[in-house]
DNA sequence: CCGGTGACTCTAT
DNA sequence: TATAGAGCCACCG
């Protein structure tokens, strides 16, 4: 097995909201495979994408997932401790927690009630 | 070019 | 179990 090859380097989103990138888009279509109901942690994502510890990178992406015109489900990926880690940044605090709410997420205290239980890995569920 | 920062995660103490 | 440090890569000044 070959040495896992570096991801091409992400340009920066263009403030216009073309992401010519590849991570980033691969970031966003792995977001919008997510199924309704179902959340992941940005370490999953990162990892599928190649680089595990590249998460960062991940939220990074996330931040810019705002000006996707395909809208990204953002409020599906948490941290690997189920935590609404990203709520304060969809404008109102409370957007997250009522999106995941509505997709009968339950949330307390800013975590994912059975957190494991709605965890979908896109390695496992895409199988790649 | 360098340093600081970040929607993270893992490992060590 | 909790706290601290390192690793990761890209953006910004």
């Amino acid at each position: 097995m070959q040495k896992k090859v570096p991801i091409e380097k992400p340009r920066s989103v263009l403030p216009s909201g073309q992401a010519d990138n590849d991570f980033f888009s691969r970031v966003y279509e792995v977001v919008r495979l997510i199924p309704k109901g179902r959340v992941t942690s940005y370490g999953a994502i990162a990892r599928f994408l190649g680089s595990g510890r590249s998460a960062r990178m991940v939220g990074w992406a996330m931040n810019a997932s705002h000006q996707q015109k395909p809208p990204v489900p953002a409020h599906r990926v948490v941290n690997r401790n189920g935590q609404l880690s990203g709520k304060m940044h969809f404008g109102d605090p409370t957007s997250m927690e009522k999106l995941l709410l509505k997709e009968k997420i339950k949330v307390e205290n800013d975590t994912i009630v059975d957190f494991d239980q709605h965890f979908w890995d896109p390695a496992t569920a895409i199988g790649l």
